[in-house]
DNA sequence: TTATTTAGGTCAGCCATATTGACTTAATTA
DNA sequence: TAATTAAGTCAATATGGCTGACCTAAATAA
């Protein structure tokens, strides 16, 4: 029988080369992520600050509600990050022309240690995929969009727009 | 400058591309971990309990030094997770030939909850991958597995030998 | 055989990141 | 004017990490 699946679907993959991929989401997530993690702890900062800065920095004048939604954590989560990105600095709050909403952006501060940690992973994402063909390379931002779900591709493409 | 880096290196890809790759595997990550959440969350559980569950079901009679070398977290952070597991009988230790070291394996309602887990991830991407060609399913392992560390490739070879 | 190393455990305290729930303020919109 | 929305705050709780100090028992090296 799973002869006769591999059979008639070449593509098909075991639950055992299934759980190979489950394995290297987990090991290159960590260690993709350690690089800036060494960085932001000289700051006192953690990985939450580090996702709020970049996506600030992504998507500037972004709002609280905005950025709620793209985070996806509570406002009392956000609160405590965000106010000591502020009082540090790194972050500058203003009024948008809905005086209720806030609008954020990086300061110079902010760039500059969001540009720190990004190099880090741009590069070694780029010294990874320049290994690759660009079929590959399709592929690999294919797969992974697809295991995104609907509401956050919509996320995506909407602070890709 | 960068039109001629375009032209003469067609896999490279400039900044802007390569931070959607950052996105991607922010929202993917994310996504791909909440649904076994959602099971751990009613055992009053959490991920670290799965990581435990998943690799003791990886590799049975796995020992705790080699369990810390897979997560890389502290003998302390493992023991809390890991003796709830095993007084809740998810997990048995027994003595190993040296009698220093512990083996873990799963009980049956160990094999069970791994299974039920394990099944949501794997359903997961079975349903990605499904469509995507052979090539391209490659080509995204080969790309997550060369974000790995050099260290860390060798724990993934190790438990899938 | 004694000394050292190794595997594992434990206690205590700390920090980061998340949660829920309840409540407030100010501004916008119906 | 009433309802809704954006944002903020206080308090309590849980999870998952960490460091440091210290312990036991077994294996191995000197």
């Amino acid at each position: 029988m799973a002869d006769l699946n591999n059979l008639l679907s070449p593509f098909f993959l075991n639950d055992k080369e299934i759980r190979k991929v489950i394995e290297l989401l987990f090991f290159s997530y960590r260690d993709f992520t350690s690089g800036p993690d060494k960085i932001l702890e000289k700051l006192n900062f953690g990985r939450a600050h580090h996702r709020v800065i970049y996506f600030v920095g992504k998507k500037n004048h972004i709002t609280i509600k905005e950025l709620l939604g793209v985070l996806q954590i509570t406002k009392q989560s956000l609160s405590r990050v965000l106010n000591q990105l502020v009082s540090e600095k790194f972050i500058l709050v203003s009024t948008g022309t809905d005086k209720r909403t806030k609008k954020l952006s990086l300061t110079e501060k902010g760039k500059k240690l969001e540009n720190e940690l990004s190099t880090i992973q741009i590069k070694k994402i780029r010294e990874v995929i320049n290994r690759f063909d660009v079929e590959n390379i399709n592929g690999f931002k294919q797969i992974l969009y697809e295991m995104i779900e609907d509401n956050n591709k919509k996320t995506f493409q909407e602070i890709n727009d």
